[in-house]
DNA sequence: TCGGTTTTTGAACCACCGTTCGATTATGGC
DNA sequence: GCCATAATCGAACGGTGGTTCAAAAACCGA
């Protein structure tokens, strides 16, 4: 209870931080693997620690609930969604195409074969505190899609339309993904995920095959 | 145990099987709406129970358990998609009408104000026998929707395309709108349910600013 | 080797929820 | 009114699953 800072050197003390950091990015991803093969709610904490190699008491030292998992789970989903957002307003290219650059990460993420999962697609099991904060966050990234859209509307570089409805529109296809894909199926995830980049953003795309102009992120999923 | 068909008349066995029935759909609607609130995970046979206005141990002289409730709500939906689709089909329009009308009556069916609800996107609670009768109705359809894509390419009417990948990137589309809508925001159903038509095939519509063809179908969902 | 802190364990707790069951009440034909 | 059947109730059961906890083990600087 009582702070003792000094009986133990500050850069051992880092130490030890951040050894606890890399164990929670695994026990994450575990949780993440495990989720996906089992769906979040038919994912019990025995399985996430069975999963993660390690005993179900012992998770509450890393996270304070199944609850908190899930959060982290999706708000590093989220981080690498915005970032690819930014990504591609920084590349400075037309609506389109920064569009399609867009889309394509997103399918990426998730289902990315390490951290995707359907759990992304559960908020309401979330209480207050921590579903705002990622409601807040994923609004963020929604409202930076519709923004690429008006922006592109404002410059004629995109067909009249509505940029809410289009962006839901859109990420509506983009996350129907987690449901059907399959790694064992025809096609790979860069596949998909270029095609669907094409699909989603055809319809208000003023060139007349638009499209294919996705920037080869090469597998950049380290 | 044994049968005793000859003590009750044979019209009025059937007028209690019809009044059996009627409750069911009371009690299947009542279910619905708690979904839709609590969501499907959240929502106990208690909650379903108050909704329907009987007690929870009632609701197993209807039906035989949690999961068979879900499966008829998940069927009765299914049903009426199938329909929409046979009628788009006999309408004998162009494929990109043809398409845009099987999607808006898509939309008003999963928002429906009595039926609708996000227990549209549980299959993975169902036990096998019950979940692979629906993803059987759900392949019918699925597939119907790809033969109109695939018919309409072969006859020119649409824009070149994958008809499985374009399919499921329109149902992730349209199914998306039960996770954002809400009847309390500035967008009708209708208006939702035609937008979203309209977005999901202009990407392969062939004509200029293709769309706005779906034939008023008149909110009869009733 | 010693003392503290962190990590780990696995059993136990407990609340919730789907379900069952025996009893009680309505229903409808004779 | 009588009886069989259907409908209804509400308490109780059983199992699951998230969580807690006290104790043991591992770690690490001194």
């Amino acid at each position: 209870m009582v702070q003792k800072p000094n009986n133990r050197s500050k850069d051992a003390d880092e130490r030890l931080k951040r050894r606890a950091e890399v164990r929670r990015l695994e026990i994450l991803r575990a949780a993440a693997r495990a989720f996906r093969q089992l769906g979040y709610h038919a994912t019990g904490m025995r399985d996430i620690a069975a999963e993660a190699d390690l005993s179900p008491g012992n998770l509450y030292h890393y996270f304070k609930g199944k609850e908190e998992i899930l959060f982290f789970c999706q708000d590093r989903s989220l981080d690498n969604m915005l970032e690819a957002l930014e990504r591609a307003r920084l590349s400075g290219g037309a609506a389109p195409d920064q569009l399609r650059a867009v889309a394509d990460a997103h399918v990426r993420v998730i289902l990315d074969e390490l951290e995707g999962s359907d759990a992304h697609l559960e908020l309401d099991v979330l209480g207050q505190e921590l579903r705002d904060k990622l409601i807040k966050k994923r609004d963020r990234y929604e409202r930076g899609i519709r923004k690429l859209i008006a922006e592109g509307l404002k410059r004629g570089e995109l067909l009249d339309c509505d940029p809410v409805l289009v962006t839901r529109a859109m990420l509506g296809a983009l996350n129907w993904t987690v449901r059907w894909y399959r790694p064992e199926g025809p096609r790979s995830i860069a596949a998909v995920a270029r095609s669907l980049a094409d699909y989603v953003v055809r319809g208000i795309d003023p060139s007349p095959a638009g499209g294919a102009a996705v920037p080869e992120t090469e597998g950049g999923s380290s």
